[in-house]
DNA sequence: CTTGTTGATTGATGTTTATCAAGAGGCCAA
DNA sequence: TTGGCCTCTTGATAAACATCAATCAACAAG
């Protein structure tokens, strides 16, 4: 595995704390894999033997129930994932798979549990690294079934145009269809949800979109930092272990 | 406080591992309050300075936006609650508030933040009981997202009858307006499901529920141990640290 | 007993969302 | 270039869900 991979590994606030040996034993047994888009990499259902970090590209998580599917998180870099089933040695309860080419990071997850046991620094960073996870699904409970689809749409806009700098123009960073499955609707509605945004001041170019008036879009979004977290656009890797980790709301590459 | 109240909190995951000493000190600034029915503990946004743990009564987790408001968890003794805010000494996202006249411990977060840091075994109790938290939303937002509300209700009801002894007939353990909010329907809805599912052999006598034909209603519910958690009538206090364990789904009331 | 309150139910209606079907445009490989 | 495949879009229709209004039963307070 390259040095650089296993710097951004140790920059992750889960390993930063531990020490050099212990950081040695758990990535000894680990290994480097890259794997094409659509890659099924987990099954719902599966049991989980390795922690997963995401070094390179992207994943989603999603879920199946009765020939319906949906996305619970799409995850960028750096990421890791499964921690509850690893720390539980669960089940996964949700289907992993690459949205693109992506380099991963298999750790064993027994190693994982018995390096916990051993270091308190490990094991508290971990209770936040999951504090944070859980506090994600909260907010995205709350958005699901507090805010109708239009609703969602926006505040996902303004999100994304907070976490992309600001600007009056960004890019969708995914597929809308993959999109829709992210927000629980339809492709289908999703397009006319995007259609009927354009009344606020929202201008759809294939994947560009462009906030022609905030304050209108605000005055139907109505974010709320109780659920939705625009504060990730942070340039330092963590600045205390306060701030709260979702999956999909990790750090960017830090470089 | 009485010691049987202590024993009670003793005999949970999170405080079974720790030695006596360390138990003392995080219980030693701790106080038992009763409130009665209706009280705020708790408000969305309020910052979170005490570990609750509730000791007889009942709690519901609620979380509101735009006027709307929705329930995300309804506690039963004992069950500690709010536990990722107090570890990541953040404000809560969800409001909290008595449904019943209910026994509440208050621990300090402070201390318990500082006997983290100083014992493993605690350290790792609290990442497995966090885990089993966000697994338990895990579910909760497939359950949201993949299901429609006869669904939610028919799922519900099965999970209701394995959790009270598996007999054709149990009680709704709340009032059903309060049902309603947590299957993330309106009242008005929730009753024309029940209607809607006498067709499924389910009878409705004021808060006695009957399943007639169990097999005809799970042709209906499709019951799925990745969403639904089924077992929990165990007697003993803690199979393993393995059990999933999320709020609404914790051992009841031992005596 | 009467009154007021609260939760549950039912009906009528409108909104939101899903489903089915069709078509436009991009992309890749033969 | 052509054909096939995929995504996205749009329209027509149906199902699911919310809202508004009214009624009823249970119950506590006067």
């Amino acid at each position: 595995m390259r040095s650089a991979d296993l710097d951004r590994v140790r920059s992750l606030p889960l390993f930063s704390v531990m020490s050099d040996e212990l950081f040695k034993t758990v990535t000894s047994g680990a290994f480097l894999q890259k794997f094409p888009a659509g890659t099924t990499l987990l099954t719902e259902g599966d049991a989980v033997d390795f922690l997963y970090v995401l070094l390179d590209g992207g994943v989603e998580l999603g879920a199946t129930w009765n020939d319906k599917e949906t996305t619970l998180a799409v995850l960028r870099p750096v990421s890791t994932f499964i921690l509850a089933a690893v720390v539980l040695e669960a089940d996964a309860l949700m289907s992993a798979q690459t949205i693109e080419r992506s380099d991963i990071l298999m750790l064993s997850g027994e190693a994982l549990r018995r390096a916990m046991k051993e270091d308190t620094a490990l094991a508290c960073a971990v209770a936040q690294e999951l504090s944070g996870c859980y506090r994600g699904l909260v907010r995205a409970i709350k958005n699901q079934k507090l805010r109708g689809g239009l609703e969602r749409l926006a505040n996902y806009l303004i999100t994304q145009k907070v976490r992309q700098g600001g600007g009056e123009t960004f890019t969708l960073p995914h597929e809308k269809r993959l999109l829709a499955s992210v927000l629980g609707m339809t492709p289908e509605n999703l397009s006319r949800a995007f259609a009927a945004i354009a009344d606020y001041g929202v201008v759809i170019n294939g994947p560009q979109v462009t906030i022609a008036r905030p304050a209108v879009l605000e005055r139907l979004a109505k974010p709320d930092p109780l659920i939705d977290n625009h504060t990730l656009p942070t340039t330092a890797p963590i600045g205390k272990a306060q701030r709260e980790r979702w999956p999909t709301a990790q750090t960017r590459s830090p470089s």
